[in-house]
DNA sequence: TGAAATGTTGGGGCG
DNA sequence: ACGCCCCAACATTTC
């Protein structure tokens, strides 16, 4: 048998079940398509980055084997399924609603061809299709989600390891990684280099560390961006350099406790967001909550330009933005405090902010980044309610008492005593840092009564 | 996975 | 010793 292997968002050689399944006892031909013809949403540059180093290093995986496309992904797998006599296309399971389309497409034109599309399940534990409430509608709110839908499921998936000796089936085609156009001549990514490797390797000994000592404070610890409580797992889940069955089952042999659950919860709001775009494909660009479609935004362009920046005179603020830019990262909380000033603050439509976001974070994942600024702004299904207002002031001084993170990336700061870290307007002394865009008391204010006109 | 406003309570100062 | 006021400290409600 020969058999077309297509990777998309699963870039690994272990726990990876379209190789695993493809390669049984056949010849295989592996393929990346960037599909940039079928797709609403073009990747962020980011994630260009990131893709281009995964693909590298999956490439090495399979012994240079990799063959790269860029276009119509039903007319590249219809062209190479002639051209080498392929019996059987093996692809990931999609549960995105372009990639869906694609997937029905490519099975049409291959069934004309009489060529069987295997479709597998890489990316979610549980199926969106199987978790369902009683009535048969789907969730909206994450713990029932969780609790009485997935955990109630019969178990996901065991990862799968390695898969048997691959055997290529020799093709003419020469194909460049570098006519997927992923990296800018200019090359502003450098500052990447250094802070990321880029591997399957790194990814599962990035979680092996993670699950060594730092999870076992990760309920409280993930809170502060300063400490290293985190995994900082989600780039390397974003393009499946590690599986999420992998890390399920990882945590599973450990002794259950309060940390360990919570970081497979938080595992789960990812499952989450795929799921609510799974089952309602219009939010990708629309409120959940059809009250907000009226909401009156203001739209500031110079205000979202300082926001951009971190110039918004708000250190927390300011540092979790300068954060994003320089490392293609942000902590959770900050993201969280980010968003809602943003949108409640600044009153700046959600969809900008997520806009900026898919294209500066290495981890944009196109349903989490959805989901979590819909939650963010109170406009999604389990939201934040809109009123809940964080306050970039105390959120710096709960969470970062002492400065550490702040003045990381706002050194300027260091110049004020520790107190006024983030109140630097309440001094005379200067430090060239920007005065407060607004005023935060009042932009409260008319956050909330512009929420009022319609509640 | 809030924050601010408002309400309640109780200890201490003081006439 | 007592009542009154003040105001933290905490609790509850509201946005």
């Amino acid at each position: 048998m020969n058999n077309l292997i297509i990777f998309k968002n699963n870039l690994r050689f272990n726990d990876n079940p379209v190789l695993y399944h493809g390669s049984r006892g056949s010849n295989i031909i592996p393929i990346y398509i960037y599909d940039n013809y079928n797709v609403e949403k073009d990747l962020g540059a980011a994630s260009k980055y990131w893709l281009y180093h995964s693909l590298k290093s999956l490439n090495i995986s399979l012994d240079n084997n990799l063959q790269y496309f860029k276009g119509n992904t039903i007319d590249i797998v219809e062209n190479l399924v002639i051209k080498n006599s392929i019996n059987r296309v093996f692809c990931e399971q999609p549960f995105l609603e372009d990639d869906i389309k694609i997937y029905k497409n490519l099975k049409k034109k291959l069934q004309s061809l009489n060529i069987d599309l295997k479709p597998y399940n890489c990316s979610l534990l549980w199926d969106p299709n199987t978790v369902l409430k009683n009535d048969g509608t789907a969730y909206k709110v994450f713990t029932p989600y969780y609790k009485n839908g997935c955990l109630m499921r019969p178990n996901p998936d065991f990862p799968l390891g390695r898969p048997d000796k691959l055997n290529f089936l020799k093709t003419n085609n020469i194909t460049s990684i570098d006519n997927l156009d992923l990296i800018d001549k200019f090359n502003w990514y450098k500052k990447f280099n250094s802070l990321w490797k880029i591997s399957e390797d790194e990814a599962l000994n990035r979680f092996k560390k993670f699950l060594d000592g730092p999870v076992y404070n990760y309920k409280k610890g993930r809170d502060f961006p300063a400490s290293d409580s985190n995994s900082k797992l989600s780039p390397y889940i974003r393009f499946g350099l590690i599986s999420v069955h992998r890390i399920w089952y990882e945590l599973k042999k450990m002794k259950s406790n309060i940390d360990i659950e919570h970081y497979k919860s938080e595992i789960c709001w990812r499952e989450f967001s795929y799921y609510l775009l799974y089952h309602f494909p219009y939010i990708k660009n629309n409120n959940f909550q059809k009250k907000f479609d009226s909401f009156k935004w203001n739209n500031s362009k110079e205000n979202f330009e300082s926001w951009k920046k971190g110039e918004t005179g708000f250190p927390f603020i300011d540092a979790g933005m300068k954060e994003l830019w320089q490392t293609g990262y942000m902590h959770n909380r900050v993201r969280m405090v980010v968003a809602s000033f943003l949108v409640k603050n600044l009153l700046i439509d959600w969809r900008l902010g997520e806009k900026w976001f898919w294209d500066c974070l290495l981890d944009a994942d196109y349903a989490s980044n959805i989901a979590g600024w819909q939650w963010a702004a109170g406009t999604g299904a389990d939201a934040a309610p809109y009123f809940r207002i964080f306050n970039p002031i105390l959120q710096g001084q709960k969470f970062d008492k002492s400065g550490k993170y702040t003045l990381y990336y706002l050194p300027e700061l260091k110049k004020l005593p520790l107190k006024l870290t983030q109140t630097p307007w309440e001094t005379d002394i200067n430090c060239n840092y920007p005065k407060p865009i607004i005023d935060y008391k009042s932009s409260r204010k008319s956050a909330l009564e512009r929420y009022n006109e319609i509640r």
